[in-house]
DNA sequence: AAAATTAATAACAACGTTGTTATTTTTATG
DNA sequence: CATAAAAATAACAACGTTGTTATTAATTTT
């Protein structure tokens, strides 16, 4: 049998309200009371029962996030970015692979505080009176709940601009393309716009899809591109390490031949061969915001709005100066 | 507010006790009153309090899932497997990706009835009084917790013994090896094993990784072997993907010219260029393994034992007779 | 048709907390 | 040094269930 506060109580000879308050270190408790009950707890080992709290609090303190495609791996950094986040907070974190139905009964069974869903489509999610935050592509809907997103086109602005400044005219972009995955379209589309903002003229490379390999692949048409590209920009990081290392086979020196510069702000980009030049919302701060949307969201009963990051361009080694040849 | 069972009582003109038994499908209650009841709770949408039963009942019937390397996405799809098996049990899974013992601290407060742990290492998980169960390689210690392995020597032999009645003779194994990661180990030294007893001369390639491009590259070694193999086995999905498309890109035709044999028996073997032979015990198998391990803990106190899998080989078309040339 | 038996329902005490109200103890005040 | 005020502690009713025990209603049995 596990500990209560009523066996505290017996042994510190108090009342147990007065070892409840004590243990939520409530002010109308003395000091030295305080102190010996706090002690006493610690020695018989005692775990407060969540049960019976969130029987008469009727919160949790604790956050579900829904994931259903957790075998696409982009979204495990953010994830355990998200994870890390929630710990300098008074609320947990708990994790559903399940569809997002099925997951959000489980969390409505655990009643927990607030949930995060990562929203794959536009598609609408049924709120269901447990205060919900979406990660994902915001489109133009009205929105019931917030929803945080980055902004892809100013990415692509700061990408494309940052590598003019470096002297670069002819900029590649490889990417995955009109297909009707609505974050890679609107990369495509920022990257469009940029160029054409910046009076350039824009070669993009379909790849077949968003591995590794796609990017690999992609180097090819690249390279007979009319006039050959000083920069290239991938549209992820699987895809740039992709980009990265057929350049590497052909002999290609990065930045030195080409400048590289990727899509996506992880820390991962700092230890591919060549450390990799990078634009996007850094994760760690895209989780801290995501963190602090739902935990506002479930304190303060705030309108829903739609959040869209700044993204930020981390420079690194894959990207310099146009070099006279 | 929720409506609770005295809501359904005062609605149904009977005692909430009565409700209770009624929503618990309990033989006291007779079946023309049972129906009103249950009507009457699906009218006023009625969802039963987690918190409250299990402060009586001391159960969740809640299992927790830890995963703390989330970011290696090997295990994906077995996660999904499992929650997948869990859906036929009365219990429900939730998942963490924070460290072992974060994790531990989160479900004990959840008090789930129990945890499955994947365990990286052969450290020992300390176990708190909640039931566990580990997947992960089991080692030679002592257990206090039941270990769910596969027979990874099993799996080898079967592999080569299947190659062999083909009529291949020259079979290489790519992989990683001579690391510290103990699963790795296993794979080539069952390999090696099962060559040796079938007599024939083992030959492999060692990879930089376990990532698709490591297979990709052991390709070129692979085909400057003395005597050029006629069937290779790939030590993982990703790996033996990569061999794939070397191969294909090289002109080799498989299983015409090449056989080709994966370790990992997850679906998506189905769905690669060449659908693929694959060896291992297949997920859902795994997946059912575990949940029912847990269960079984937790419902009868059972004595842990490892339990290795039995691996069964999986003929699709990568692999075929040897050809005479 | 009264007594005994069985079936159906109601009452109520748990479970381990929190938060409000009541009581006691201590300290300050005239 | 009584008395009022403040501080500390204790008592107790929630919270929404389950499971046990008590009560009432419907059947048998004699």
């Amino acid at each position: 049998m596990n500990v209560t506060i009523k066996d505290i109580a017996k042994e510190a000879n108090v009342s147990y309200s007065t070892v409840s308050k004590a243990l939520n270190n409530s002010p109308l408790v003395k000091e030295v009371t305080k102190q010996k009950i706090l002690r006493v707890a610690k020695e018989m080992g005692y775990e407060p029962n969540l049960a019976a709290k969130q029987l008469v609090r009727k919160k949790t303190e604790v956050v579900g996030l829904i994931w259903p495609t957790i075998e696409r791996i982009v979204l495990a950094t953010l994830v355990t970015n998200i994870s890390k986040a929630f710990e300098s907070t008074r609320y947990s974190m708990i994790l559903s692979v399940d569809s997002t139905d099925t997951a959000m009964e489980t969390f409505k069974k655990f009643q927990v505080d607030g949930m995060i869903v990562f929203a794959e489509s536009e598609q609408m999610i049924p709120e269901e009176n447990i205060p919900l935050v979406a990660y994902g592509v915001s489109g133009k809907r009205e929105v019931t709940y917030p929803i945080i997103d980055a902004n892809h086109e100013q990415a692509m602005e700061k990408a494309v601009q940052y590598l003019y400044d470096l002297g670069h005219r002819n900029i590649a972009y490889v990417g995955l393309m009109n297909t009707d995955d609505a974050l890679q379209n609107e990369k495509v589309e920022g990257y469009q716009k940029a160029m054409k903002k910046i009076g350039l003229t824009e070669q993009s490379i379909a790849t077949n899809g968003l591995d590794w390999f796609d990017g690999y692949l992609a180097v090819d048409d690249v390279l007979q591109l009319g006039k050959r590209p000083t920069a290239i920009i991938g549209s992820s990081y699987d895809i740039s390490g992709g980009i990265l290392r057929s350049l590497q086979e052909k002999g290609l020196g990065v930045p030195d031949d080409i400048s590289l510069i990727s899509y996506d702000n992880i820390p991962q980009m700092e230890t591919t061969e060549i450390p990799m030049t990078c634009i996007g919302v850094p994760v760690d701060e895209l989780a801290e915001e995501i963190v602090q949307a739902v935990i506002q969201r479930i304190e303060s009963e705030e309108q829903p709005v739609v959040r869209k990051l700044n993204p930020s361009l981390t420079e690194r080694q894959s990207t310099g100066p146009v070099l006279e040849g």
